[in-house]
DNA sequence: TTTTTTTTGAAACAATCATTTTAGAATAAC
DNA sequence: GTTATTCTAAAATGATTGTTTCAAAAAAAA
């Protein structure tokens, strides 16, 4: 007995998160979001919720597409070592083509010390990054194609930190063979 | 023939930058400013000018501040590798003491993209502290306390990167421990 | 078709935003 | 002490903020 929402849910978020993305929270307006999303403000208070339930809503969504992407390098058959190199080539092309450098990074510094709700998913997504870095460097060398000296979890936390760098970096100084040459002196100091 | 500025500029600028640093420049009102600033907002934009210069005076002061710990740092007789590790100690210190990250960091991610003045000074501020430990990195090496095999530069930017990250961790895990691990892991790979 | 419920669009909301104006207080130079 | 100039405080500015209201439109259930 009722009408239904004419708009696409996902589709909305998926364009709240690219403004947030783009502007981070607080630089960004609700009229920006109603805009991007091409609904009535009404419409978004009636479905979703305040501008902070958005927000929610779209680091949710980036989290998810993270899962998703670390899921799908597991699940091939590949040496351990190999996806690890392939994650780290495909991180560097991710920072080097993108504009807006990682919305986790930027939440985590605009948000992170404010806002327990947004930290919170962001602390798990990066548990989940490092559960899929020390497993995989745990089985590099167990197949012989990293050290046994130091603790794979170590290595994972290591690489996490040093990528968000990567984009900090890569902000400044838009300077891609950088990044690169830093990719492939990370891959040779695992490696010895 | 005219009357002096009540309020001490410098004093009012540190302040500035505090709420600035805690809170980026998006989620700081002027009142927040002026409060801190104990100034009214007339006498703010008779002196120094409206919000966006006073941000770019408070983020250079605070990239001044780290230009003068550099030098400091440098002109001391001791061996580059012990002001390098010291370096990296201090570095941890000031991660795991402070609650609002650097500011730097923080401006680089939420206006980097989007201000070209903010930009400009936080790639000067980056050159200068890759110059820094280029310089010690290279002497570390002549002193035969670092391995020749890989560009100094390259080490630098690095550690710079990984630095970054480490921000990002603390914020996230409040994992002390953690980012000192790290720490010691970067001396011990940059050793062999 | 009618009823009932919900969504929608447009306008309205008070609050807050950055900034400016204005009038008076302060003080250096004369 | 007067004058000239600049500072300060408080109030006003219009624009924009996030959020709500309300009447009309839509559609599922009766």
């Amino acid at each position: 007995m009722a009408r239904n929402v004419e708009f696409n849910e996902s589709e909305a978020i998926q364009k709240a998160m690219e403004v947030f993305w783009e502007k981070g929270y607080n630089g960004t307006s609700l009229r920006d979001l109603t805009d991007a999303m091409k609904i009535n403000s009404s419409s978004l208070y009636n479905t979703i919720g305040d501008k902070n339930e958005l927000y929610i809503r779209c680091i949710t969504h980036y989290t998810d597409l993270r899962r998703k992407d670390l899921q799908q390098r597991m699940s091939g058959k590949k040496r351990a070592f190999e996806i690890l190199v392939e994650y780290v080539h495909d991180a560097i092309k991710v920072i080097t083509d993108g504009r807006n450098g990682c919305m986790a990074i930027k939440a985590a510094f605009e948000m992170g010390a404010n806002n327990g709700k947004v930290k919170q998913i962001l602390k798990t997504d990066s548990e989940l990054a490092d559960q899929f870095l020390t497993s995989l460097i745990s089985k590099a060398m167990q197949e012989g194609d990293i050290p046994r000296e130091e603790e794979p979890r170590l290595i994972a936390d290591f690489f996490n930190s040093t990528w968000t760098g990567w984009y900090e970096s890569y902000i400044l100084h838009k300077d891609a063979d950088k990044i690169r040459k830093m990719g492939e002196y990370f891959i040779r100091q695992i490696s010895k």
